[in-house]
DNA sequence: GTCCACATTGGACGAACAGTCCAGAGCGGC
DNA sequence: GCCGCTCTGGACTGTTCGTCCAATGTGGAC
């Protein structure tokens, strides 16, 4: 794979004063907590990898940001996003955080994101959690907190993602939010249809289109 | 407090045969568990303690044996039951196996039940666990299995915990099972209500009579 | 045994809710 | 401006919820 900017060794090198800048930061960072955390420094002008150190996939300076880690950043509002978790598609789940940096004016120069993959943790909590533990896992704790927050939740994890706010979601993305709701088994709770079409900004009917064309659509390999 | 039979440190020397026969059991778990492990040998005729290694509480030999530990134990069926887990009074959560000790002729001697506490794992697993966690504890996992097995299980356990089957339940079993049902959020979820009324065997009327009864007791001291 | 108080039951009923359908409005591409 | 598309409010039907009541057990006092 070619790499447009600078490779991870020579960082401090780059001809990107950025880069130059926060170099330090980010591999001070990526060797206090590798080899399970992956550090980048994104542009989010044109939404491209600066530099990344540790990195977890195959990403490389020069790289488009995927992963929409920069996506929902409101720069204006706060300067510290998360944690919030990710999800990768090899099933490892990741904690991530992420920074703007700015200039001495003022101005968004980069964003900084620390992805730090939980999966050895979680492991080594399920041997803990699993040693002679009863094979009914939780018979106490609840049901589930305010499933009416959870709607909430879903549908703002899923505009933080794409970025749009929830009145620009495209009837895809609506569809997409949906199928989350529905394998979140939200559809079982009385009332909530009215409550998950307030939060997506359409109209009961509209939503019962959205769910018929959801139901069409995943039941279509199913042909006798 | 007093000791009725035999102390921990001389079981060996006891008088009763079983103690006798079954304490190097006893004594070996307790020390391979320690110190988080107890280890009870029961009378299940007199329902008394006749032997314990490493108390948790401040139970001695000759003490009743609490915790319904004996309960729903049909030495007929199985001989080894859970594990299972069991809360105690100061939070601490066990998980316990029982296992029907026989003499040569079949009959049903002793029960020895081994209670280990949790808590010390728990508590490293939550380390673990909350280390870089987001802040929003389970964005993914669904929702909740199954409504509908966790209205089984609920009932199967109160029933599991009083001894009578399900059709003998007062009154006041219902209640405190639905106030149980209620508290997991049950009659959130839609057509709960009829799989309720299936599971404790009572008619629909009557459920929407329970439950006013229970609405009625839980505002009582609502008084303005 | 009879009687009475009370819990339970099935069924009837209105209100609330879920889901479908359609005519019309809004909107982007051509 | 026209056309295809989606969204919308409203009307409509069937289901579910919750309440009410007369009839029917059921268990204890006498």
């Amino acid at each position: 794979m070619w790499t447009y900017g600078p490779v991870v060794e020579d960082a401090e090198e780059s001809t990107d004063h950025r880069v130059r800048l926060w170099a330090p930061v980010g591999q001070a960072v990526a060797l206090l907590l590798g080899p399970y955390a992956e550090v980048v420094l994104h542009d989010p002008e044109t939404d491209r990898i600066l530099a990344i150190w540790n990195p977890m996939g195959s990403r490389s300076p020069g790289d488009p940001s995927l992963l929409g880690e920069l996506d929902g950043l409101d720069p204006s509002a706060r300067d510290v996003f998360g944690p919030y978790g990710k999800l990768l598609a090899d099933g490892r789940r990741l904690s991530s955080v992420s920074a703007v940096l700015r200039e001495p004016d003022g101005k968004a120069a980069a964003v900084l994101c620390v992805n730090l993959d939980r999966t050895p943790l979680e492991q080594a909590a399920a041997v803990l959690s699993a040693f002679g533990a009863p094979t009914v896992p939780r018979p106490e704790p609840l049901f589930e907190q305010d499933w009416n927050e959870r709607v909430q939740h879903i549908v703002g994890a899923y505009v933080r993602e794409c970025g749009r706010p929830v009145e620009r979601l495209t009837r895809v993305d609506r569809l997409a939010v949906l199928a989350r709701l529905d394998e979140a088994k939200i559809f079982a709770v009385r009332r909530a249809n009215p409550v998950v079409a307030a939060a997506l900004r359409v109209s009961r009917s509209t939503l019962y289109s959205l769910l018929a064309e959801l139901r069409a659509s995943s039941t279509k390999d199913h042909t006798p």
